[in-house]
DNA sequence: ACCATTTGGTCAAGAGGAGCACAAACCCGG
DNA sequence: CCGGGTTTGTGCTCCTCTTGACCAAATGGT
């Protein structure tokens, strides 16, 4: 049982960690900033900042250029910002209909993504990191010496237990208890640490970091793939529940008098806006996966009635949970963000109907529905987000234990 | 927009504000504490403790005294307490039912308690702050001159702004935007900050300090009075939303087929398991009030048949809603406070098991459904406890802010 | 060319915890 | 009752990290 956490007594050293993290965090989200920038953002004297941006160019996380005359009288501030040709983050995404490969900067630069489609079966957890690790292999040659990886992010469309990179359950891929991390770790031999988390989980933490959500700290992420998944980010921060179950909406029970659910229950959400459930609805084959769905918008966006009215269907029950959701936690926003994102433009007002009819007025009205900014890829973004995490946290704990570069492998 | 806070550099007053504020805390929530036990507790140095300690005592927050010989070898270590004599909340309630007022000390002691009853009946704000003040009156000439009163704290029967003390929403008083915080401020003269708060907000975060939730980081609290609320516990905190509405569950739909709520939406959880549907179930004067929930459960403790069928038809709602925020949050427990603490014992089972019928398998394996420890109360003591919270945030604040001390007023 | 303005560079000062040596207070055994 | 073992308080210096003051550097405007 999760008891509160021990206290911990406070030092210098702490001190010293959340200032090189905050300056680091800052540039890695927000971009460049000149020194001056960064003294009025964190409330540091000059010197400070001088001594934090020190360490960091000495360890490689940053560095400084001149900068452009801005036009303003006085000395002009030099620019500050994330070595993202130097540090880096693999992210790797195994879903259900693709398989993907990132290759991104601290800062957020995507130097390299690529994606495969595959075909909706189960496979084993070997054939799936082999064909990740062949992915990435060409890549890696590429790498310079010098380049720094900091770490490995991988997106798993289904239930991931954090700690040890085990993947509990994923349905669609047909893995119980798979250990993907492991495997991973192990074939690509890159000697760094390898972070697991569900491909909702790392939407919203994608759309939180570099979307839609920017900024917002009240947020309810809401992603529709095969499964409904979601993130919900209270206080900036996502919640992760006592065992790493939290947001978990697609089972959230909608409609006592619905349609039973693989997970056993009855009216589940994933019933009623899955989309399986969008599909068979429109007369489409529920097992035609993303080209069929693309069809059905295709179609719905000609006005062809099955397809409107499978939308429009699936508009109001998402209004039902997304109302549920609001009331509970009161967010600004709410993201939507897989097939979601995608029939937004077209059923977006029905959406934000069904969903003010249900909610409790005050929270309704301080609440926004927006589309994903990221599409497809905003759970590998936010798997390069996961492993970049570390870094964010902790910038100097890479300068006290520096590995001698990645060789060209 | 509540965008992401701005980065504040830390500096060295920053560790030592956390580290006198863990202090304070620890000394709060888990009462005396050896020297040594706090040396080990935080992970700093004997010195360290000691220049701390030092500072807690000069401020009167904290006192120590020799310790009974333990019988262990080694020189004793004094005993750390927090000064509960000196150092005082005043907590009030307006509740639906009655009146409250509690003095209590740091470290939790209730130094005196009383409540009394009142009709339910729509009543303007002043009546009720006069009504508190006529409470309040008679303990501050007891008061001691050196006494230090930190704060006054309310837990009100509605919804509340925190920022402002105004009741913005209490439909079983009859306020809408009642200032009710700058009526008692005015009212008490007592020239210390007033906070107010949801009743179910604080009979959460009382349960989660000195309750069945204590040491638990990830609770779903939910309170059955005239309407239903709540409080989630995320990560060790409360769940507020953007705007302070978080955690407002009364409303969640759960019962598309369900009765038309106060609220204007139909199948509110509120219409199925409140205290008006428990009695018109039970077929009881709906606004019989508290006089009537106990004789219905007193019926239903002698078998009395129409009693048990409403209080199981309430432990099979109130099961589909938790499943829902099961599922949602993954806590590892839920606490049942006011009439759910109350019928727990008759229907404990029930509703164990219509929870678990509903919930997801991993979330559901692991989360605990018990009732209250505190009773009615709960909100009271949580009141305390938001009075006190800025002193265990910044101890140091009332050092360097030294009021001459209370008079006799 | 000169001045106001803004910012970087350098260094001493201040805050605060760590670490160490020593003393104090306890238990136990003879 | 006395000495050894053990644990903890006390007092001191050292180390880390930020602040603040002073001066130099770089830019725009007149």
């Amino acid at each position: 049982m999760t008891t509160s956490r021990d206290v911990v007594g406070q030092r210098s050293e702490t001190v010293r960690r959340a200032n090189l993290s905050s300056i680091v965090r800052e540039l890695h989200l927000r971009g460049p900033l000149s020194r001056s920038e960064l003294v009025a953002r964190t409330g540091l004297t000059r010197s400070a900042i001088r001594g934090l941006i020190g360490e960091l160019v000495a360890a490689d996380l940053v560095e400084e250029r001149r900068s452009e005359p801005a036009g303003t009288p006085g000395r002009p501030s030099p620019e500050v910002r994330a070595r993202g040709d130097q540090t880096l983050a693999l992210a790797l995404e195994a879903n259900v209909d693709s398989l993907a490969m990132a290759l991104v900067g601290l800062g957020g630069t995507v130097h390299r993504l690529e994606r495969v489609d595959r075909p909706r079966a189960h496979v084993t957890v070997d054939e799936i990191a082999d064909d990740l690790v062949g992915l990435v292999r060409p890549m890696l040659g590429d790498l310079r010496s010098g380049d720094a990886l900091v770490g490995i992010g991988v997106a798993v469309a289904g239930v991931v237990r954090r700690s040890d990179g085990i993947v509990r359950h994923a349905p669609n891929l047909g893995w119980r208890d798979a250990p993907l991390g492991d495997r991973l770790a192990e074939s690509l031999e890159l000697d760094v640490p390898v972070w697991l988390a569900n491909e909702a989980d790392l939407g919203g933490l994608a759309e939180h970091r570099r979307g839609a959500a920017a900024g917002a700290d009240e947020v309810v992420y809401v992603m529709g793939e095969v499964g409904v998944g979601g993130n919900l980010i209270a206080a900036g921060r996502p919640l992760v529940g006592a065992a790493g179950y939290g947001g978990e909406v697609g089972h959230m029970p909608v409609n006592p008098e619905g349609l039973p659910c693989g997970c056993g229950a009855v009216g589940c959400w994933e019933t009623e806006i899955g989309e399986r459930a969008l599909l068979v609805r429109a007369g489409r084959d529920p097992d035609g996966g993303r080209a069929a769905v693309s069809e059905l918008i295709g179609a719905a966006g000609e006005g062809e009635a099955r397809a409107c009215a499978a939308l429009e269907h699936v508009a109001a029950w998402l209004g039902v949970g997304l109302a549920t959701l609001i009331n509970i936690l009161n967010p600004q926003l709410v993201v939507l963000g897989g097939v979601f994102e995608r029939i937004h433009p077209l059923v977006g007002d029905a959406i934000e109907a069904a969903t003010r009819r249900r909610s409790l007025r005050p929270s309704a009205d301080l609440v926004r529905i927006v589309p994903g900014q990221l599409g497809v890829d905003a759970p590998i973004i936010g798997a390069a987000e996961l492993a970049f995490e570390p870094v964010l946290a902790d910038p100097a704990a890479r300068l006290r234990s520096r590995v001698p570069a990645l060789a060209s492998a």
